[in-house]
DNA sequence: GTTCGCTCTTGATCTGGGTCAAAGTTTCCT
DNA sequence: AGGAAACTTTGACCCAGATCAAGAGCGAAC
């Protein structure tokens, strides 16, 4: 994992204050928490398939993620896995006020990092209310979205856990590229079909064959494995079964 | 859904001071935050079966649990039905800053919750960090509770699960009354089959089942339909696939 | 180009848990 | 006490998705 300095002109979706959230400006912060935050800020890259962070791991910072896509992921003793969180860029890494990791985060893509060292971060958050207050609202994000995935991995069939998941990296996708959802959405699938499977609670036989049925029923296309066409986003939440137009944040 | 006055001496486990989290006396308590929240806090009762929040109410309150238990829970729009988090005593209601609910709270059991009005409590977390922070490491352990949770509907055997759910309601109910985890548990399931169905991403008859095969296994026994007897709590964390003492909070 | 990794797809078969059905308990009401 | 309603248990059967197995693409290395 490379340290390295990206210029302003490099992180250009980031709040250049407080970075905590890169994806959207964040009006929450004061000009003294700039100077503070930028202080301790530096920026790594990860190459994809690399654990940045393994179970029980001594946490030295804490991060958000610029670009690329990192998976949170629980193992059991005999193997079984299962994805427990999907980091796109905006999204936090590491727990403030607990000093290991309770999780593998596992770069899915190549990944760049914006990481601040986790003691003088916490200080930080002790002494500026706006940041922490912001710091509980993605928290609280996080869990609707865990919950969100809750009824998916224990309700939902194959096919709606598969169009559930496209579904939120279309509108992931989507918010970052300030597309619409009327029309027509594309987008790479940073995934392979076992990362899908663990993170649906599925195999990845199951996950293949899931998306061939929703290619066959032209409610996807595919070029190449990876590329997504949505033809119709509404048809695909419907087949995710989640008809309201609503929820699901992640 | 009745306000009532409860004397001290009927509220024992609590911090008598921000009774934000009430099994634990709160150390980071300044004395006038006290005082603030003295000013907005008042007691309700809710009987079991209740529901005292639908999906998509407009919040008055937030409220810590008491006594009792509640449950959160999502539906699909065909009438499946998730729980996506248990109430137990010392866990918060609601949201600070979202105006509206995004699950369903219902009562499993009588409850006695312990409430604040909305806004005078935002407020207060605006001013007060030490319980913005508190409120934040909530957060995050119910978080860590979610995750756990989908490890065990993602990837967990029918068997398996129902052991999990004993072993958390168990030790929850060990933490309460301050027994150690070495010894013979006991206490009483607060959930019907149905319930525990809903959390477990099952069905009632296979709930019954695998409770019918865990006790003829003899790694519990039961004394009616809803005391439990644990004789050997290790035993229990290994038939739900847990051997590492350590996780699963919630 | 060929070969070695992968990842992905598809087929055949098996099984855990769902579904449907019926009877047994407990609780609570009159 | 008697009876209804709600909860629980158990049985029989079935199916969605797991498992096992065999190829098919496809990029990287030589």
């Amino acid at each position: 994992m490379n340290e390295i300095n990206l210029t302003s002109a490099q992180v250009p979706t980031g709040c250049q204050n407080c970075a905590i959230r890169h994806q959207a400006v964040c009006s929450r912060c004061e000009p003294d928490e700039l100077v503070r935050l930028e202080e301790i800020k530096y920026y790594r890259t990860v190459e994809a398939g690399q654990t940045v962070v393994w179970t029980g791991d001594r946490m030295e910072f804490v991060a958000s993620v610029v670009t690329g896509i990192a998976s949170l992921t629980q193992t059991m003793e005999d193997g079984r896995t299962q994805m427990v969180g999907l980091l796109l860029p905006g999204d936090f890494i590491g727990r403030p006020g607990r000093e290991s990791a309770a999780y593998d985060v596992v770069a899915t893509t190549n990944l760049v990092l914006c990481c601040f060292r986790r003691k003088p971060f916490e200080n930080m958050i002790l002494q500026t209310p706006h940041v922490a207050q912001r710091l509980l609202e993605m928290t609280l994000d996080e869990l609707d979205a865990a919950r969100e995935w809750m009824l998916v991995l224990g309700r939902k069939t194959a096919r709606e856990k598969i169009a559930s998941l496209l579904a939120i990296v279309a509108r992931r996708n989507a918010a970052l590229t300030l597309q619409g959802t009327e029309q027509e959405l594309q987008f790479d699938l940073p995934l392979t079909r076992e990362a899908m499977a663990d993170y649906l609670g599925l195999t990845l036989e199951t996950v293949s064959r899931q998306i061939s049925a929703l290619r066959r029923d032209e409610v996807i296309a595919l070029e190449g494995k990876r590329h997504v066409i949505v033809p119709d986003y509404r048809r695909l939440l419907n087949e995710a079964g989640d008809d309201s137009d609503g929820g699901m944040v992640i």
